[in-house]
DNA sequence: CGCCAGATTGACT
DNA sequence: GTCAATCTGGCGG
């Protein structure tokens, strides 16, 4: 898992994101959580984008490829990693994880930040190098189901939401 | 500076 | 199933 990673299409960094393990380093602990569901997000032409906006979003959806975004929604911060390539301003959005070494629930992008200890502080940090949060290699042959995106009030043609099937800590079935 | 929509959640009928 | 709390970012709706 490094860099170049975080430079290919959302879609596929979305899906192989999935199995991949957050580990959330908190004191001498660390929390540990596999992800079990994603989506990928464009930017100018995707109406459900926050790149569409001419900010800070759009901005830090520019930035290194591997960077942090949360943004608040409703009192809940959601948590993407950026993965731009050739100046194309995309991120993953992390819907859900699988608690591995703790319990909490995790089933929902504004759950898993509240139980992983995630919030504004972490806007804009790099996943590489960070002693706080990273992320440790995926697991392979996992069986994906896909579906649209979920709560976007404009969504694009294409499905972009990626889960490991039968998972029972997705948030939706 | 005020207004509003929104990648949500939880409580309630 | 419905609905409102709650707050941030973006923009002048």
């Amino acid at each position: 898992m490094d860099k170049s990673f975080f430079m290919q299409d959302a879609e596929k960094v979305a899906r192989e994101l999935l199995g991949c393990v957050l580990v959330r380093k908190i004191g001498n602990r660390e929390k540990k959580a596999r992800i079990v569901e994603t989506e990928a997000y464009y930017g100018e032409r995707d109406p459900a984008s926050r790149a569409r906006q001419n900010g800070d979003l759009r901005k830090t959806m520019l930035m290194k490829p591997g960077t942090l975004l949360v943004y608040g929604v409703h009192n809940n911060w959601l948590l993407n990693f950026v993965n731009s390539r050739e100046g194309k301003a995309e991120a993953v959005l992390i819907r859900a994880l699988e608690p591995l070494n703790f319990e909490g629930k995790c089933n929902g992008p504004g759950l898993l930040t509240k139980s992983m200890l995630i919030d504004k502080r972490f806007h804009k940090q790099n996943l590489f190098g960070n002693k706080e949060i990273w992320l440790k290699k995926r697991e392979k042959d996992l069986v994906i189901e896909r579906s649209f995106r979920i709560g976007v009030s404009k969504d694009l043609k294409k499905k972009l939401r990626f889960y490991i099937k039968n998972n029972e800590f997705v948030s939706r079935k």
